[in-house]
DNA sequence: GCCAACGTTGGC
DNA sequence: GCCAACGTTGGC
């Protein structure tokens, strides 16, 4: 069954506009076990709300897919990369990415404001305070009322 | 295995 | 730039 997520980037560092001009991107550089555990769940197919922290207003831009399930993340392995994790090594992994392609890009942001006055929208988690993981998981519902308001 | 110190995230 | 939330680290 497909799923739902949200993933979070800040758009000076990658924006929905480059996930658009590359097509598909694999998002690696997460260094956190839940998001990581996160990613592990999803399956190809499943679809994700492009969230744009850092941005003013914090806001979803997007939907991206998932077009290729966990591998090992390279850049943990790399040692002139910023996301460098000793710890992880060839033979024994920690850290894991997926692959997401580009789905469409939102007419209208939804904005965080937006969002928590939405009584449709109540209890998801980028709405909650403190909520800092970088991919969480979204209902269908909330999903689609989202995407249903972008376009 | 507790917990203080520290670092990071991200909204405001 | 501030600060709350919260994950991680490391001494004990």
């Amino acid at each position: 069954m497909k799923k739902y997520w949200l993933i979070k980037s800040e758009p000076d560092c990658y924006s929905i506009d480059d996930l658009k001009k590359d097509k598909q991107t694999a998002w690696s550089g997460v260094r956190n076990y839940q998001a990581r555990n996160f990613m592990k769940d999803m399956t190809v197919g499943d679809l994700a709300l492009f969230w744009h922290s850092g941005a003013n207003p914090p806001h979803s831009a997007g939907v991206a897919k998932v077009t290729k399930s966990a591998y090992p993340d390279k850049t943990a392995q790399d040692k002139n990369n910023d996301h460098h994790d000793p710890k992880s090594t060839k033979e024994n992994p920690i850290w894991f990415n997926v692959e997401f392609g580009f789905v469409e890009k939102f007419k209208n942001i939804i904005s965080l404001s937006q969002i928590k006055f939405n009584p449709k929208l109540e209890g998801i988690m980028v709405a909650q305070r403190g909520s800092r993981l970088s991919i969480q998981p979204v209902s269908k519902d909330h999903f689609e009322t989202i995407q249903k308001l972008g376009k």
